[in-house]
DNA sequence: TAATCTAAAATGGTATACAACTCTTCTCGT
DNA sequence: ACGAGAAGAGTTGTATACCATTTTAGATTA
């Protein structure tokens, strides 16, 4: 791996681990002398990172770190609602066997992490379910939709999604995750749509909870 | 601007109006003699077309101008029917009337142009086309709906999109601007929205017909 | 003729030096 | 005291150089 992927990943590692806060500037010389390099592979990574969304750049003055709001957190989950279910749609009538057993065993090994509910498993699940998301971007076969969701589905906003649900918002993404396998697996592209939908809705609900909680302890359970 | 922007705008440019024909390589060392620059700025530049989707690197040989398929372009008719429609459904309550009034002068316009009809006259019913849509993104007010409908819908689609247009279809076109226009006013999103959808399909059908025609004159006219 | 070798050309990656710009701060004049 | 303007530090932008890697085309040789 050359010089700028690493640079790349290290800042991007940075800025989610809070060691570069929102709003901070990365200095390229900070970076360079940090990790015995020339400013050019930094500016490299700099310019990915700013390509991707994670960072902006002042001319002349420096990279930040970009900062979201509430409002950019709709915008997202705006875009999410009309992409991800066209992600399903089209996969519906591309997606193989051996992909939908890919997704049951992701199901079926999320389900098992749901039942511990402790924190770890909530994490844990979180990166399930993006492989179980990319499988179906790759069952969907559309380079620029998968560009598109990789563009705007940035890990500020589902880092830490899965803390926000109570058990039974949990549990109903379960219930989505399953449901939309039995959608593909009957070709029925509107369906898996309409699935898809209720599930990033579902989950701007629980993103939406009015200040962010970190236990998995449901308010209101069965209230 | 700095000179890495000059050369973007440049390069992007000239491929849009086939300077660089699809499949020619984009020589840095050419570049940097013409505009008197190093390489540097045309890397920078080259990079940032490539992850915009203009030209692919072929290693070690260089960059190419990238070839669009039918598969391309009905991928981003695909896309474009889900997300203009979002971008009028937005606009619906957020555009202010002097909004209204310059897509009410853009429409006059490109209706008069219409009943002229000949070739130049539809190259500048494309331009003004072009900034009824970028009015209505403004009016949106979503920067990353914009940054993604920047990102696919490139002009090698739309360049000569109205030149396959028949008179019936482009006076279609006409009347849906004006209907969008209509609903906007009437801060109806979903009626907006429909009708865009109608105006991208109809694009679409357009621009799918057989063998690619350069004359406006109707095949069927009155069929 | 055909296979192989060779050299030129182009990019890939990095380092370093210098130019240009921004922002701050300090001075100077009113 | 206060605002305008200039000097300075800090940071990014660009030029240039270097070598490695790869491709391509031409030359060579059997």
């Amino acid at each position: 791996m050359i010089a700028a992927d690493r640079v790349y990943a290290i800042i991007k590692q940075r800025i989610l681990d809070g060691h570069y806060p929102a709003g901070s500037y990365v200095r390229e010389a900070t970076i360079g002398q940090e990790l015995e390099l020339s400013r050019t592979p930094i500016r490299e990574a700099l310019r990915r990172l700013v390509s991707d969304g994670w960072v902006e750049v002042i001319p002349h003055h420096g990279a930040r770190v970009v900062s979201w709001t509430q409002r950019d957190v709709e915008e997202v989950f705006e875009l999410r609602v009309l992409l991800e279910p066209q992600v399903v749609r089209r996969a519906a009538t591309r997606i193989e066997a051996s992909q939908l057993d890919s997704l049951g065993e992701l199901a079926c090994h999320m389900e098992q992490l749901c039942e511990r509910g402790d924190n770890q498993a909530i994490d844990e699940i979180a990166g399930l379910n993006n492989r179980f998301h990319a499988e179906l971007i790759t069952a969907a076969d559309s380079p620029r939709l998968q560009r598109l969701l990789e563009a705007i589905v940035q890990v500020p906003v589902s880092r830490r999604s899965f803390h926000h649900y109570s058990d039974e918002e949990l549990r109903g993404s379960m219930r989505h995750h399953r449901e939309i396998i039995r959608a593909l697996a009957a070709g029925d592209g509107e369906w898996a749509a309409s699935v898809m939908r209720a599930h990033i809705l579902a989950a701007r609900a629980a993103q939406m909870h009015p200040p962010a909680r970190q236990t998995n302890e449901p308010r209101q359970q069965h209230a």
